[in-house]
Order: structure tokens, then C-alpha cells, then sequence
DNA sequence: ACTATTTCCTGGATGC
DNA sequence: TGCATCCAGGAAATAG
């Protein structure tokens, strides 16, 4: 499932592999597809405009559209319609969603909900078995995240999210609105190594524990990140290569093992419906 | 203004 | 073997 470190690798390798291309022409899925903008307003943003950047906001992949070198004409006093640049192409994969740079030839996987076809003669595929991502389109630049970015913020601003807060730490780690980026995975691994349970009230951690919190959660997205993502289920990167970070889980999806501090065996409670792992002795 | 719960969706695992 | 049931989870919608 892709968090932050898994959408920042595909954002990289989407960039290194397409930035500059163009797109071509776009087909959208027939039945009721996963999108948040109309199907013909995302078709008609993304043909012919060129790929200027992919990068990451939170979980959502940004595709920056530029113009196409081909011009098209404006008559005198109209809006300037889809296809003006700064558009985005904005993707949230979901759980299960992916994009792919492949060949046409390829054979085309079930569940792909768009194909862009490309200048170089690519196809970049829209692929989501699950159905939880989401597609739209803006017209202006300026997409940005409800909540703050893990990597970016400074720690007297994180801690001040959770001040007022009576919900769960766990719940707030994953409330997009607070931070933005941060899943299952990466909330149970940096509260593991911050020594905070999960249910604890987010305004009961002190001052010293929240600082802690930040220095873990801003570690472990590092190295996840350096590690290409966690594969779990069946996440790959955009060459379809899969992360190794899910080697170096502490406490996510290993209720009954023994913790790898003090061997007391991993818990898994379910907190606002979501399982959260925990160690019962490193964590207060 | 917050917080908690439900819903969406499919494939894989489990149970009888 | 086959069929039903459960579970995973991000975020929007709904309820309190």
C-alpha cells in the first residue's frame, strides 16, 4: 500500500522516465471509473500536453502538464481552456493503484482505468484492481496537500498539531488533514521507535516524546524511502521493481513475533478500525 | 469544531 | 474441490 516513501519512489522514477514526453492521446476506461474529475475533462487536459515534471504532495503524485510544443489557437477573449499550461494531473493511488511506463505491447493487466499514449511510443498505464485511487485533473498549478509535509515540517509546528488533540496519536498520525503522507505502516514503525502506544492521546504525549516522534518519524521515512518503499501486497515502483523496506519493519504486520529490542512478543490492537502493532514493553 | 464509524472495492486467505 | 466469509486499508461521507 503506498505511503509516502512508496508514491515518492514511483514519483521519481516516473520522472526520470517520462518528464519531457508528451502525451499523445488518452483512452479512460468505460465503466464507472475511479475518477474525481469528469472523464472528458481529464482526457481532454492531459492529450497533447507535455509532461513537465512528476513529483509527490502527501500521497498524491503531481503531474505538472506543460503546453504542446503543437500550438493551438485561441481565438481573442476566450478562456483558455484544458490544455493551457500549469494544468496537473493529480494521482492518489489508493491501496493497490499503480502507474506503469511500459510498451504497447505489453499485455494490457485487468483493471487498467487509463492509458497514456505517449510520443516515444510508450504507454503510461493507470492500473488499480482495488479501485481506492482517485484521478483528477486541475487547471491552475497549486495543487497542495491539506496537511503538513512529514519531511519538511519543523518540529515546533509538528508538535503543535497534536497539542488540542484527544484522538488516539495513531489516529492523528494517519489524519491527512494534520500530516500529509503518513499510512498504517509508517505511524506504527515511528511509534515504535519514539517508545509511544498507539492509543495514547496524542495531547498527553510531552513535550520531550513529541520531539522523539518527530526525529522517528522523520528517520523512518528516510530510510523507507532510501529503501524503495515497502512492497507489501503488491506494490512495485513505476519500473515495476519492488522496495525491501518491508524487511525492516519492527512492529508492522508482526502480531505474536518477538520484538526485535526486548522479544516481548508484538501486539495488534484495531484503533479507528485500523490494526496497529506495538510492542508492550518498548512502548508507554 | 472534533471525533468515531461506516462505506467503497477486489483478491487472497481461511474455514467448513 | 467449491463455495462462503473475512480481511486488508485511504479517505470521503455520515453520524454523534
Amino acid at each position: 500500500m503506498p505511503e509516502l516513501p512508496e508514491v515518492e519512489t514511483i514519483a521519481r522514477g516516473l520522472d526520470q522516465r517520462v518528464a519531457g514526453d508528451r502525451i499523445e492521446s488518452v483512452w479512460v476506461g468505460g465503466k464507472p471509473e475511479p475518477l474525481k474529475s469528469s472523464a472528458s475533462e481529464i482526457v481532454s487536459t492531459l492529450e497533447h500536453s507535455q509532461i513537465a515534471r512528476v513529483r509527490r504532495v502527501g500521497k498524491h503524485i503531481v503531474v505538472d502538464l506543460g503546453r504542446a510544443a503543437k500550438k493551438v489557437r485561441q481565438k481573442p477573449g476566450n478562456k483558455p481552456d484544458a490544455t493551457s499550461k500549469n494544468a496537473q494531473w493529480i494521482v492518489h493511488l489508493g491501496m493497490t493503484g499503480n502507474l506503469i511506463v511500459t510498451q504497447p505491447e505489453t499485455e494490457l493487466p485487468k483493471h487498467t482505468h487509463l492509458i497514456a499514449r505517449l510520443a516515444s511510443g510508450r504507454e503510461l498505464r493507470f492500473v488499480d484492481p482495488r479501485r481506492f485511487g482517485r484521478l483528477s485533473v486541475v487547471k491552475e498549478s497549486g495543487f497542495a496537500a491539506a496537511g503538513a509535509e512529514p519531511l519538511d515540517v519543523g518540529v515546533e509546528i509538528f508538535a503543535g498539531l497534536f497539542r488540542k488533540r484527544k484522538t488516539p496519536i495513531k489516529s492523528a498520525l494517519l489524519n491527512q488533514k494534520l500530516l500529509s503522507g503518513v499510512g498504517n505502516i509508517y505511524a506504527d514503525e515511528s511509534l515504535f521507535r519514539a517508545g509511544i502506544r498507539p492509543r495514547r492521546r496524542a495531547a498527553s504525549l510531552t513535550r520531550e516524546e513529541l520531539r522523539r516522534l518527530y526525529e522517528s518519524l522523520q528517520q523512518v521515512l528516510r530510510e523507507a524511502i532510501a529503501a524503495g518503499g515497502s512492497s507489501i501486497s503488491d506494490y512495485v515502483d513505476s519500473n515495476g521493481d519492488e522496495g525491501y523496506f518491508q524487511f525492516q519493519h519492527r512492529v508492522y504486520q508482526r502480531e505474536g513475533e518477538p520484538c526485535l529490542v526486548c522479544e516481548t512478543p508484538i501486539k495488534r490492537v484495531v484503533i479507528a478500525g485500523r490494526s496497529s502493532h506495538y510492542c508492550p514493553k518498548c512502548q508507554e
